[in-house]
DNA sequence: CGTGCAATTGAGTTGAGTCAAGGCTAGTGG
DNA sequence: CCACTAGCCTTGACTCAACTCAATTGCACG
């Protein structure tokens, strides 16, 4: 959970030994839930605060006036999010939950005291930008160049990698609680359409995607099929493969299937 | 050109009268001039510097295996690019001049010292990566859910809106000197299509592409039509039309048509 | 034990792509 | 000064990937 956070600052060489004791306390007073599909930001939202997701994922999303839907991004345990708050920009886009959501609220002011004077939370904020930017642009790529089949194959690549990294995978599945509209409005084809591909890749044995669990069968062949290169993913993160507590609490939810979304750090 | 910047960086707060000073200076002595369609940097490349257009248009773009383009961005006078150079990080994609391009580097030891301490250049980046980030969605959004008129409607008076920020429009006209083809693989149509919505565009008056020239003369159609809120924009920029100057530079390159590029600041 | 949303499947439609052939313009070299 | 060449632009005829419409099933929850 803040562990997430205290790694990413130690990447960042923000973090100073004196200063991470007293950030930890205060990022514990700060623990905020929120239930599935809620909207917790709008456009024109100014957030007090930047956060990171502890548990659950989210998504962006924006409406046309004809109310189509594209979700521009996925959240998941370990990101942070409203970095804006850092500069004073209002909100251009809604920022949804999809499951429960545990998240941590880093106070504006609070941000600079917790860094070492020189190197800073600017680092580490710029680096989260970054990240966001590649896989946006990467988006960019996706909608604009790859056919159906191809772009549900390099998301399930995208989401899979990302979730490997904090550890939420286990071999060759993670939890993954999207319903197929969610994965439509991602890759920007109808759910019918999307329904037919995953029909055709799981008659394939190339993957599965059921009840809230992704299962890649064939890595290289997806990977492939999404022409899916790693390393725009890898600037920001560090793998380090997750504890056997998380494995447990993954079997567990991977079972009973219940309140997937908050078990799920 | 330099004031591009500074302007920039005051907006920022991140500049105080002393640095200014001692700022121009060594900004003069880092341009850099490229030549039409070449590329600036490739998938792999670390960045020395952080750089500025101050003259030309250039843009991002990502190859697929099979060869198709996609175009990610377009950076106008007056953008900031290459900031991972102040992450040390590698480009996970081209950048390549369009016309002629005039910029200025940034060296990334030299950045901290011109700032005050406390705000600073950190808050100049972070802004500068938060507009691009907000326009990447936005393009997102773009190839998902909108057809190809709306598309390149929407292209259109994004690039606009862009161009008048920095003083590079005059009434309902702009330099853009993009082909149909450049158009295409930004906005993911072939350059059939595109020309097609082009000429039909056209016959309904809405506006003209033409010899490097964009002329709307319907912006209220074609804003709506590509259902455009220029507020995602408007976050880091800050109007101030330019001088006369540069309508005489551009009157000029309108007639002539040669080297519009570079004349284009 | 409905009720409602998600998933699935079939049949017919269409917006954008493909293929192909000219026309226009600018720059090159004789 | 004028052919020649190479891109870019333009247009027409045909194709197809993804959409729409519609109906059915399967769950999960109250």
């Amino acid at each position: 959970m803040v562990d997430h956070f205290i790694r990413k600052l130690r990447q960042g060489g923000a973090l100073g030994a004196a200063a991470e004791l007293s950030l930890r306390k205060s990022l514990d007073r700060r623990v905020r839930l929120f239930g599935a599909r809620e909207d917790l930001f709008r456009p024109g939202d100014r957030p007090e605060t930047v956060c990171l997701i502890t548990a659950g994922i989210a998504c962006r999303y924006r409406l046309l006036p004809s109310g189509q839907r594209q979700i521009t991004g996925f959240l998941l345990p370990g990101d942070l999010f409203a970095l804006r708050a850092s500069l004073d920009m209002p909100f251009d886009h809604y920022l949804a939950s999809i499951t429960m959501l545990e998240m941590l609220q880093l106070d504006r002011s609070q941000l600079p005291s917790f860094c070492e004077p020189g190197s800073g939370i600017g680092e580490v904020l710029r680096r989260a930008m970054a990240l966001q930017l590649a896989i946006s642009r990467e988006w960019v790529l996706n909608l604009g160049q790859r056919n159906a089949m191809e772009r549900i194959a390099h998301l399930f690549c995208e989401l899979f990698r990302r979730l490997q990294a904090v550890g939420l995978a286990i071999e060759n599945r993670c939890l993954l609680p999207l319903t197929q509209i969610d994965v439509a409005d991602a890759v920007a084809l109808t759910p019918v359409h999307v329904n037919r591909m995953l029909m055709s890749m799981t008659r394939s044995g190339w993957l599965t995607f059921q009840r809230s669990v992704l299962e890649i069968h064939d890595m290289r062949r997806v990977a492939e099929v999404g022409s899916f290169d790693a390393s725009y993913l890898d600037a920001a993160t560090t793998p380090e493969p997750d504890t056997a507590q998380l494995k447990a609490l993954f079997y567990r939810s991977g079972e009973t299937e219940a309140d997937l979304g908050i078990q799920y750090s």
